[in-house]
DNA sequence: CAGCTGACTTGGG
DNA sequence: GCCCAAGCCAGCT
């Protein structure tokens, strides 16, 4: 059966392995819409509590996260540096790749 | 039902 | 490679 876009987000997001990253319109391509990157952007507000999402794991395209509140900023680096994954203060995150959905 | 929103993406200069 | 402008989608008010 077909589920909400929104819910596959929230699939596709539990899946991503740790010590990766993937982009906004990576999820929404999985999902089904490479397009609907900014819904993407709106399941992690509405459903990143509340389904215990890595929402952490997703970054935008150019690499950088895209976070507007500094605390959520932080955070993120935060919880990022804990799997590997390190960002400097500009929020770009040094990593070789995006993760595409492989590995699982 | 029409309009607004948003942690985006891509293309062009 | 950086900055700006326009485009796009699904859920909410």
């Amino acid at each position: 059966m077909e589920l909400s876009f929104t819910r596959r987000v929230v699939e596709i997001l539990n899946r991503i392995p740790e010590g990766q990253v993937t982009s906004y319109g990576i999820v929404a391509g999985m999902a089904g819409n490479p397009r609907a990157a900014r819904q993407v952007v709106r399941v992690l507000h509405s459903s990143s509590k509340k389904y215990n999402l890595p929402w952490h794991r997703v970054i935008s395209s150019r690499g950088y996260i895209a976070i507007k509140d500094p605390a959520g900023f932080e955070e993120q680096k935060a919880l990022l540096a804990a799997e590997g994954v390190f960002a400097d203060e500009e929020g770009k995150v040094k990593i070789e790749g995006f993760w595409i959905g492989y590995d699982d």
